[in-house]
DNA sequence: CGGAGATGGTGTGGATTACCAACCAATCCA
DNA sequence: TGGATTGGTTGGTAATCCACACCATCTCCG
């Protein structure tokens, strides 16, 4: 415990915040009946459309979990299915109004959660962990998770 | 997307990070047929034991989930529910030899993949990120999330 | 062309995860 | 002792997820 692996230090501590936002996230996205998944959805459609297929291959998920999981968010009235104008087969999923507005007092929400805690480390600090996280980010050799899969 | 608020940068930085660290567990818990709960299980369990509301409370589950997922890893010879000396009613769980085996391979695992991406940083930027994740932790205001709930 | 194969989505079935409410059993305490 | 609390389990329901089978639409090559 007191004497370890400065790299399982490091390990234990990513691991560890990774629990903690995820956390934070799930009971926010709770707050307004929605799953961390869902709300990962919304995130990718905020500012654009995507298929079906795409939104599964950036959250990893099958395809036919993705239509489900589109099934109930339609049904809600946060999302709809639309024809993709160049193929025939695709289908496109797009923000409802109603989707664009839950996406963004949510995403308010997430800023109020965590800035407390960001706010722990002083401004130059803040800085230091971005460019960090960002190298970390960078171009992750393994994931390729998609264009801002938040 | 350029001019974007450095909090929003900071904040949108540590979500990505946090999904992309969740995807890789999940994807290495799928590799042993567990889910990444079930992991988080045997985690809390490589070194003590640990009571059912326990358990739940540092994953923040319900109690009666928690015992449907600790009837699954009994089933499967992971670990062993055992009366606790001191209270009646309260159930021990603990980590069978085979439990701990997998345990300790399974953390292998996630040592070894995330350590590459974690080597993207010189061993002075590791201390350094080392550093303000701990202060994040710290003694995080909100979640109390109990010790070591990894 | 035209048909074989690839690609995009949907639907079904089953296991898991998760909640809530109801319920025993053991403990606490007044 | 007896009522309230705490610890776990059970049953019911919904969401999530995968694997598999299936249909529709491309794509490409012969």
């Amino acid at each position: 415990m007191s004497s370890e692996d400065p790299v399982d230090a490091l390990l234990d501590a990513l691991v560890r915040t990774t629990f903690e936002v995820t956390g934070v996230l799930t009971r926010l996205a709770a707050t307004h009946d929605l799953s961390l998944t869902q709300v990962r959805v919304l995130g990718i459609l905020r500012d654009r459309r995507a298929r079906v297929t795409d939104l599964a291959a950036y959250l990893g998920l099958d395809k036919s979990t993705m239509s489900g999981l589109i099934d109930r968010a339609e049904r809600r009235g946060l999302l709809a299915r639309d024809r993709n104008p160049h193929d025939g087969r695709a289908v496109d999923v797009v923000l409802t109004p109603a989707g664009h507005a839950l996406t963004r007092t949510a995403f308010l929400d997430v800023r109020d959660a965590l800035t407390p805690t960001l706010d722990r480390l002083p401004g130059p600090q803040q800085a230091q962990l971005l460019d960090l996280l960002g190298t970390l980010l960078g171009d992750a050799p393994d994931g390729s998770d998609g264009p801002r899969p938040t």
